[in-house]
DNA sequence: GGGTGTTGTAATCGGATGATTACTAAGTGT
DNA sequence: ACACTTAGTAATCATCCGATTACAACACCC
């Protein structure tokens, strides 16, 4: 296999990996036995494990946007943008990972390398909400609030409480009126690593 | 010195460490310099470095509802009770490391003892909107949605970028109208560890 | 003033982890 | 056949970190 097809491979590992446990709680060696090569490998190929993470920040980063333009572009314009990208959003629970790849990386802004990557791609994000999306900075907040409660409910795994604790049931009925029986389908459950 | 004492100062330096550096990247020794002790005395104390979690989790999570409570008692009911609750949110920034111990605590939910323990915390807060404050339940997702975001913001350092980045500017401009300065005093900066 | 409990530390241990080194195997061009 | 590059691993190293042990200082009580 080409080193470049290996690398997309280990980031979207890494991708998965960080995202359920962390920057500092993942191992190199969780990401090379997730993409099946050996833990010296991914070092090599990535440098550090700083720049591994790194990596799949930007591939979270760049599928995210990719999406969100795709969305626009493919316009049927007979529902709302920010309805149709807020579902995008959702739908990109399949990619494994990305959310809670960028919500880990949201919460180092104190790390010296990681935390001006991360600042730098939340500008981006919020100049595509107002230049791309065309929406006012009113929209683009509360657009970016919602985003961030569904990370965190899926970071907590709440899934795993809907239907046997009454509040968390009311809880996702509010945030998801129509699209809950996809969200239960396809959101990362207990039973996944840590 | 009592040992009870000892205890509400070792938490409190954990809230700030845990906060900046996460679970996984905070040491037991961290939280020992930070606290004045040795590292031995915190694990004796509180017996693992998990129990240790647990213990900042919970009070950072005490303080936020004997704050929000008492903001809901002492109404003086000329303004909103969201206004007030939120505003309080914000002057909880004071309280160094209390709502980014808990923004990673929402996303350890893969860990089989936090992330219950999480879950629970999450759950009280939402029946305090739904019960105690009286919030609808899309009243109650909307503020949770906006505290998501400050967390976020404070994690990131986003204050950091204030002033220097217009789309920063612009997205502080739009999360605190009127608060704004207030928020850039007390606010934890980039000159803290990590 | 010696026994007993409490607060606290120094020293250390064992396992984990990121990184490095040295090596193998398989192309690829000549 | 032979040099050279590329993909990949096994072995190992140095460091860090949570936890344990053993011990010191001090208070309190009888």
């Amino acid at each position: 296999m080409s080193s470049g097809e290996r690398r997309e491979q280990i980031v979207a590992a890494a991708m998965a990996v960080f995202g359920a446990k962390g920057y500092e709680g993942t191992t190199t060696d969780d990401v090379a036995r997730t993409a099946g090569v050996s833990q010296p490998y991914v070092v090599r190929l990535f440098r550090s494990k700083e720049n591994l993470f790194l990596a799949a920040m930007q591939a979270a980063l760049d599928e995210l946007m990719r999406v969100f333009r795709a969305t626009l572009a493919d316009s049927p314009s007979d529902r709302p943008v920010a309805k149709r990208i807020g579902e995008a959003y959702v739908d990109l629970l399949s990619t494994r990972g990305l959310h809670q790849t960028l919500s880990h990386a949201w919460l180092l802004g104190g790390h010296p390398v990681i935390g001006p990557a991360a600042r730098h791609g939340f500008a981006q994000v919020w100049q595509f909400f107002r230049d791309e999306a065309g929406f006012e900075a009113e929209q683009a907040r509360s657009f970016l609030a919602e985003g961030m409660l569904i990370n965190v409910m899926i970071g907590m795994r709440l899934v795993d409480d809907y239907g046997s604790d009454a509040r968390i049931t009311e809880l996702f009925r509010a945030c998801f009126p129509t699209e809950l029986p996809h969200i239960l389908d396809i959101a990362p459950r207990g039973d996944e690593p840590w």
